[in-house]
DNA sequence: CCTTCGCTAGAACGCTCTCTCTAGAGAGAC
DNA sequence: GTCTCTCTAGAGAGAGCGTTCTAGCGAAGG
């Protein structure tokens, strides 16, 4: 694998991990194996633009998930229900770590960054454009599908935030219960979202 | 009001802000006009130290929101979902903050401050415990109560990451209509996690 | 062969970080 | 008054930060 791409993604593992801030660039350069000078040289933005790039990367790879998971299952909210259980599963195996370096720096950066924080609306759009698109494939409604995956996606990342503090699956467990209710009364008798 | 407690709220509004990584001690000093011999009198732990009490006092005081919130309105849900639409009104209107500094630093710190962590867990801990207790007040089953406080809180702290990026009120908007229509699915026609 | 150029390599700079340390202000006990 | 003790005050140490800079390796083109 060339150098540009290890740093992008040494990157993208730290910041699932620790966030922004906290990580370094020596950290960087001894997690990629790259010298100080062939960060600069990819990415004359420095740290801020390494970060942009693993969040575009990561951001893109993630969404890709979506129809992996749920296209095996026949009824949307059984599959959603056990995709939740599956993020939180491989959670734990890992070790709590955070899944979604989007999520972890989100939060930290919104203020300080700015930057920073429009790649990360960038990447969570571009989420809901395709997440929405997947969901009419199923049968919503265009304005469900936008409300139902802007839904999941905070759920997902809420449960993913909350197993990481509890070293739980719990928060995955009952996010998943939820989201699949929430699915299967919209198809259900009350067509309320539908107008 | 003393030293001590001023240390304490400029640390929660900083972790707030920015989270834990990037708020330095010379910022708090600034933030709390105290000098910074008195940060390390205080707080013989340091900045971590710190941390960790400003952790301790919004936790306690953001989950007596909920009965504020929730006790106006008979019907559970459409308490629910007035509540999150509220929430980010309010975010929008103070510049899409994020509004929890547990959830800001609970990512980015668990897996390099464990002692922070710990404290992390200990207050969303309390927070299922203190929300499911109040969810049984309303009628719910035991069971029922801690998954649906583990869905509203994961909900919660979700929208809050979406909303932030995306500075939309959409992210709560969705999660709202979701978490309302589990909850009414609970009390509805079939009530399978009663079992 | 030599030149060119993308890239590697890491030393060094200026800055900021957390934390320690010494000095003294101010209130209360006697 | 004066002794004591809590707390304020901020300069300074030592480490680490992001970034810049110069030097040179090694493959491609003539």
């Amino acid at each position: 694998m060339d150098t540009e791409n290890r740093i992008v993604l040494a990157m993208a593992e730290l910041l699932r991990v620790q966030g922004y801030a906290a990580t370094g660039i020596n950290q960087l350069v001894r997690a990629a194996d790259a010298p100080t000078g062939s960060i600069y040289h990819h990415f004359k933005g420095g740290k801020r633009e390494v970060a942009a790039a693993a969040l575009r990367q990561t951001g893109a790879a993630y969404i890709q998930l979506l129809p992996l998971l749920l296209d095996p299952h026949e009824d949307l909210a059984t599959g959603i229900e056990a995709a939740f259980v599956a993020a939180g599963e491989q959670m734990r195996d890992t070790g709590w770590m955070n899944m979604c370096p989007v999520g972890t720096v989100t939060a930290e950066i919104a203020d300080t960054e700015p930057a920073l924080r429009e790649v990360a609306a960038e990447v969570m759009a571009s989420w809901v454009e395709q997440g929405s698109a997947y969901l009419v494939g199923r049968g919503l409604p265009e304005a469900t599908a936008r409300s139902v995956i802007h839904a999941l996606l905070g759920a997902l990342e809420g449960a993913f935030l909350l197993a990481r503090g509890l070293r739980s699956v719990e928060p995955f467990v009952a996010a998943g219960r939820a989201q699949a209710a929430y699915v299967t009364s919209l198809s259900g008798s009350s067509r309320q979202v539908l107008a």
